[in-house]
DNA sequence: CGAGTGGGTCAACACGGTGTCGACAAACCC
DNA sequence: GGGTTTGTCGACACCGTGTTGACCCACTCG
């Protein structure tokens, strides 16, 4: 009963055999995945494709990552982490106003999928096929209900927002509102806020959801 | 040069020849599709399950329909012509109040999706991979969208909602959020609102982004 | 230095899915 | 009862995935 790759979920994510070495072709299939993104829907890409752009045969791709959906986990493991930080960071910034808070929350989130657009599509893509992709997006996507909730418990103690439906709830909304309209403004297809409006556009309505009346702007 | 079926993109979803006849296979293709779909998503259904389910070959299903993804349009297609006349009636019928009315299209949204739960799920997963599903979810988004950004603008024009971002910006994002957190309810995965609160958290979110005050409960 | 070991590589395979072709049957129609 | 029309399917070509087993080469240890 040797231990299965699996068993260690939170290590380096794909790679068959513990050692590592060989890093740069690791690194070549990250680079082509992320380079064909840019113009081909995940669906259209092939491990052929991903293993010749990186130089080196297919049967070899599967000594580096078990399948085609490990690469793009491991592309998304990175943007999570820096989506995560650049959150944590607009939270942790002391804001002059409710309006400036939420407005740096709200860019931080859009700043990171519109630098990282192809990412953003072909996650959207994986998702509906593969339950890991699906489960890095449900806990990502919690990490983020839980901050907004707590900061609307924090505005509704503190006298600043009126009380209202439950503070998750509004966080679970007012967050999917965000995935979806940005996913909408950055994929082109079907309708869509403007790119330079959206920020705009999210940001009215998470405010006068939190605090149910029109906000000064700045 | 004979004229390929795709040609008359508004005729009946499928079916080889132009003349109709063997309508219950056709039926039962369809039966066996919703079937199938309740338990399995779209992805792990083969051509050849529809067929089997179906009683026949794989080669004969080719003969009803040009593709797995054509027998998911046409279901689409039905639940897509429910939905429009449950909104146009929600629209139609006079309320005895903003909130009354209001409700009463948010509840049309989520009955629709409620009584097909496995079709809406199938579509998400499709629109990710087929250019026709994204198009006839565009387009019935894009009714919903006109249909809600109209409403705004009377409430505006009669003075009971202040004015604000443009009435279609609004009604993207609140009918985004609408497809999306509805999704969440009915997929399971990932957080969401329970079953029994999403109306009520949605309609909130509704009310005073467009009213910008707090609405009194009826 | 030569033998052994293990990381890295790939040709070839097995498999499962899609979509097509051509032969064929059964019904219906003058 | 010969001929079209409608429906049916066995067999095929093709493509993508994931696996196997042999091989090569660099390194090291006796």
């Amino acid at each position: 009963m040797s231990v299965p790759a699996r068993e260690r979920p939170s290590a380096v994510r794909g790679r068959r055999p513990p050692r590592p070495s060989g890093d740069d072709r690791e690194l070549a299939i990250l680079a082509t995945a992320e380079r064909l993104l840019a113009d081909k829907p995940l669906a259209a890409i092939s491990v052929d494709d991903l293993a010749r752009g990186a130089g080196i045969s297919r049967p070899t791709f599967y000594f580096y990552f078990p399948s085609k959906d490990a690469v793009l986990l491991t592309l998304l493991d990175r943007v999570v982490a820096e989506a995560d930080s650049s959150m944590r960071q607009a939270f942790g910034v002391r804001a002059r106003g409710p309006r400036e808070g939420w407005r740096r929350a709200i860019t931080a989130y859009y700043e990171t999928f519109r630098t990282h657009r192809a990412l953003t599509l072909a996650w959207a893509e994986a998702r509906s096929t593969n339950a890991e992709v699906r489960d890095l997006w449900a806990q990502v996507f919690e990490s983020w209900v839980q901050r907004c909730a707590g900061a609307i418990e924090a505005e509704r103690d503190r006298g600043a927002a009126p009380a209202g439906p439950p503070a998750r709830d509004l966080a679970v909304a007012l967050n999917s509102m965000n995935e979806r309209v940005l996913y909408a403004t950055f994929s082109g297809d079907g309708p869509a806020v403007a790119e330079a409006d959206v920020v705009d556009v999210l940001l009215e309505v998470w405010l006068t959801t939190i605090y149910q009346r029109p906000m000064p702007p700045a």
